[in-house]
Parts: C-alpha cells; structure tokens; sequence
DNA sequence: TAAGTTTATTGATCTAGGTCAATCATTCGC
DNA sequence: GCGAATGATTGACCTAGATCAATAAACTTA
C-alpha cells in the first residue's frame, strides 16, 4: 500500500496527501489466475490498480483471442475506452496471475472530482501515459515486423517475457505461437 | 473564428468566455499544399488547430511513407508524442490542402494553464479523444483484413475518402495501392 | 488542347506469416 | 512418480498482401 502510494506520488506528480486521498476511494479484490475482472459486453465503469499480479485485456476475434494489452504491478486497468464512451466492451479484462487489485468505481471517481482540484491533473496525466503506450504499440505495428516487433518487446519488457507463456506474447504481438518459435529458433 | 469557437465549446465543454481566451493564445500560419509543418527530427513544440484544410502525420519507413493519421476542420494537429516526450519527431507533419491553421507554442499553453484552471480539463478532454481514435485504429489493424478496414474508413469518413487520393488512403490503411485498387475492384 | 506529370489499374510473380497436424517438453494434480 | 493437460517445436502446405512492371486514366500547366 506505501509502495503503491510512492508509485503514484512519483509517476503523477501528487502530494503524499493527494495520493492517500485517492488511494482511500479504492477497495481491494482478489482475483485467482484466469478469474474475470470485466466481462466482454458489460459498460465498464471501474477502474483497478495493480497491487501485485498480471492482468490482460483480449479481443475475441472469432474465436481467436488477440491480446490487447497487458497490465501489472503499480499500473491501472480496465476497459478505459469503455469507460469515457460507455459503450459496452468488446474485450475481456482478465488474470493471468493471482493478482491482488484495488478497485475504484465511476461513481468514486466522479466523488473525489467534484471535491479535489488534484483530480483533473491526475487525470489528465494517466490519459497522457495512456496515449503515449498506446501510440507506440500503433507505430510497432504498422511498421515492423513479427522479428522486429518480437526483439523489441524481449529488450524493452525481459521480465514480462520471462514472466508469461509464449502464447501469450505471439497474441500480444499479433501473431500466431508457431511464428514466435520460429523467431526464437532463427534468432538463437 | 467563430465557427472554431463553437466547435471548440462544443467537443470540450468550455464556456464562450474560456474558449476566446484559448484561442488568443493562437496564431494564424498559412501552409501550401504539400508544405511542412513540422519536420522529422525536431522536438514538437507546438499544436495546430486547423481552421481550413488537411494535413496529416508520416511515418518514414524506409523511403516508403506510413500515414499515421490525417487531421482536418476543427481538429487540432501536432506530434503530439513528440510534444509530450520532449523527444525528437520520427514523423513529419505536412500540409495535403492548402490549409489555415492556428498554432499554439508550448510556452503559450504553459501560460495559460498557469494563469487558467480551465486548462487541465481542457487537456484532459483532448487527451481522451486522442486516446479514443488512437485505440480504434489499433483495434482495426489488429482485428481487421484490409479489405474491412478499407470498407470501415469509406463508411465511417466518406468525406474524406473523397478528398484525398487513393494512394493516401493506402498509405494510412497500412497496405499498397495496388491492394486498395483490388479491394475496390473486388468490390465494384 | 497538347504534353507532361501524377494517379490508378491490371497481371505475373513472390513472401511473410498463417494453418494444420504431428511430436516433443513441461507442468500439475493426484 | 505417473498420467493428463498444457505449452512449444517442427514440417508441409496455403493465402493475403507485397513487389515489379507495364498500361491507362486523370489531372496540371503552358
């Protein structure tokens, strides 16, 4: 809980005191491995943050699940796209790990808008690392390839890589299990 | 000038007086077509806010320009990752239209956000429509074949379609002309 | 309006990555 | 520790979209 405290003081730019005000609006959930956090379907209007743990959001593309992201230790999670346009969701939140969270619904967030004038800063800072994750996995995408979008995720993220099934990465990299070994046995 | 001012009370839910003092922070710049706005390899330090016209962000993939996203009417215009990061662009922003626009420096945003408590909402609100368009266009090149994403943009931006060659619209779909030819072909 | 440039179409190939199926390697429950 | 899942590798093939090259339209601009 302190080292979740630090970690919001140091990536939001937030008072020790602003940071305990926010962090007071949440309460903690347990989720076992592969327990469901966000249905596919339902509006989202929570938003959890990782105390320990791995969580992911899938796209279910007919049958296929296409991982959109993934989230763990002292980062958020949710639908957010869910949640500003409160459109039901077209993914799943779910645990890859056990993972311990601390949940805060819409209705706590929009308490703790209306009575501190930290939240529209904070706010706007999580939106801002969010466009910023966001623009580069686009960029990756569109112009790399499965080899070089695989080396990059191996040098920039080594303990996720360690951390996760193969599978699990080929899906985050759009791309199928075989290709990834085949990237593996070629680069080894 | 009028007409931006609504648009801009309208999408950001800023009363009449807050939307003038935004847009006196602005200055007019007339771009030719095809004229740069901002090169690759600089540090953004400025955000257009597009009066009249069309332009749009390039990657550079070996020679071979990647379109990242085109911006028009009422729509603002920068690197903004580049702006965020402080870091050097790895994209150019360059005029398609003849196009008016008004920019805005970084020291003039600062100053009023210093000055206004307008400004965190403000940014926030365009901070969540760009993460909002950002995500679509992630999920479509991670979802979608190039003949959805081709069907999707000219049901979604006929306008647009219109407006510009088909060469560009291939570019910005992630696949070469040729393939935007067939699709159509295919589809005729 | 004609010449020149810029776009678009079409056909013949090529290739990165997908699909399917078999085998091998791990991990996990009992 | 053993059997059953679960995950990874490998090989033979397939396909969406790329590449290359040749025309053919469609605009510029004089």
């Amino acid at each position: 809980m302190e080292e979740m405290k630090n970690q919001l003081c140091k990536d939001f730019e937030l008072t020790e005191e602003d940071a305990s005000i926010f962090l007071r609006a949440f309460t903690p959930v347990q989720l076992k491995k592969h327990e469901v956090f966000i249905e596919e379907g339902e509006i989202c209007h929570k938003i959890g943050f990782i105390e320990k743990g791995l969580l992911m959001c899938v796209y279910n593309k007919d049958g296929d699940e296409v991982i959109d992201e993934f989230s763990y230790e002292n980062n958020f999670i949710a639908d957010y796209y869910s949640f500003l346009t409160h459109t039901p969701t077209t993914k799943e939140v779910r645990a890859i790990e056990e993972s311990l969270i601390h949940v805060v619904t819409r209705a706590g967030l929009e308490n703790l808008s209306s009575n501190h004038s930290f939240m529209d800063r904070l706010i706007r800072k999580i939106n801002e690392k969010l466009f910023l994750r966001t623009q580069l996995r686009l960029k990756s995408l569109m112009l790399d390839s499965a080899t070089k979008r695989y080396e990059s995720l191996v040098a920039d993220k080594p303990n996720l890589a360690q951390r996760i099934p193969q599978y699990l990465i080929a899906s985050y990299l759009n791309v199928k299990p075989e290709t990834v070994s085949r990237i593996r046995k070629k680069n080894a």
